[in-house]
DNA sequence: CAAATAGTGTCTTTGAGACACTATCGT
DNA sequence: ACGATAGTGTCTCAAAGACACTATTTG
């Protein structure tokens, strides 16, 4: 049998087939928090409590594609850095059917959230991710445990990749910077020893903040988004 | 029917469905060289190149679960360490119809190789990694990436993770477990500083090899595998 | 003894950590 | 001048790296 004639006798069906999703943890810092983007479900199974923001997944469309359609069409992002997380495939993770879900950690800067969501809204949908994990009764599904997961994989990324700088518009100063990696790590680092570590990783534009009643602060780029790697 | 015709006739469910595969990557260190469980494919697609064991995912069965019947049916083991590497999902990964693979890294004993696996067989069916990434062309689907990124992530394991332990009998001797670490990162460490950066995870048992026409080692045991991080 | 491998002592370099100091804005 | 934040210099200490040395087996 050649490929051709196997191919067009090829029958699918005997293969179990499963429902795919993907799921959302979107990030950003919301005065000086680190929160995370979550929906009230309204409607059964877990009506009322809060779950990731998540779609099934098309069959002719891939999972990257999946994931830019959420932050798309459930939270108006488009070009936003994201990452695979984890695959979630316990048999009973959805009491309605078996649904496997891919998990992707998505990063969005204060800037560009403000562009998009009006402040009235971010403020219902953004919500502080240290009190979502102080109450994981507030979550639908196994969301806590994977909010859980992302919650370390965030302080990871930020002491041995710069991820900190995806929260940050283009421009941004130092202490800036130094704050969301505190916010990012769960506690806070010396001044000039977080200056030292991260000198090689941005580039001064040689202007300053202005109008704050106090010194103003050296305004930095990104210096290399591929070389991130401590 | 090909993919693209698959995909042109398919009728949407109310939620569509795809299937789901498990693929592992078993690694194990042979002849002091890191090779990788492969298995030559005897039908099309890709008839004669060399694939990833792997395995459908049932509709009742975590993807744990589905791990562990490939490790018992297409290896023979079972009770061995194997955790995930990345999910894949792209639309054409397989020509026959659309299939998302996650992938695990599992890693196997010398020891707990040759109590199940004759040697002959072990020479044909544990392929150099080394060589396996210098000939792309062998390689069915997207597997080759898939073991790229997966050389990667041994790496990383052997250098923050004391992941070398997994490839050993319960007793081992410091030079051997340097080799194998020395093996995974790609270059040669200093014996000295080797020893100082692993003398907290092992416990001797004073007890020595024998045997050899040269000094005998001591044997070790792993002293907590739970905190491997360094 | 020679060959081969096991194991140790120590100097140097690097970087993380801690802390004290100086600098510059608006009021 | 003062309050507040920005930014720098430098000491200490621990770990990584490099290298030289000693120790113990068989043949």
């Amino acid at each position: 049998m050649n490929n051709d004639e196997y191919l067009k006798n090829y029958k699918p069906e005997k293969y179990d087939k499963l429902s795919l999703t993907v799921d959302a943890l979107i990030f950003s810092i919301i005065n000086d928090k680190l929160c995370i983007r979550l929906v009230k479900r309204n409607k059964p199974p877990f009506e009322g409590l809060l779950s990731l923001p998540g779609t099934f997944v098309k069959i002719n469309e891939s999972l990257e594609d999946a994931v830019k359609r959420v932050l798309k069409e459930k939270a108006g992002f488009s070009d936003i850095y994201f990452e695979q997380l984890y695959t979630w495939g316990d048999v009973n993770r959805d009491p309605r059917m078996r649904i496997v879900s891919v998990s992707y950690i998505s990063l969005l800067s204060e800037e560009a959230l403000s562009n998009v969501i009006k402040k009235e809204e971010t403020d219902e949908s953004f919500l502080d991710v240290d009190y979502i994990l102080d109450n994981p009764q507030l979550l639908a599904f196994d969301h806590y445990k994977i909010i859980e997961s992302a919650r370390k994989r965030l302080a990871i990324l930020a002491e041995e990749y710069n991820i900190s700088f995806e929260f940050l518009p283009k421009e941004f100063t130092l202490p800036r910077l130094q704050k969301i990696t505190e916010i990012l790590l769960g506690h806070n680092l010396y001044k000039a020893n977080f200056r030292k570590k991260i000198q090689d990783k941005v580039i001064s534009t040689n202007t300053y903040t202005s109008g704050d009643a106090f010194r103003p602060s050296m305004l930095y780029t990104v210096a290399d988004k591929d070389s991130f790697k401590v």
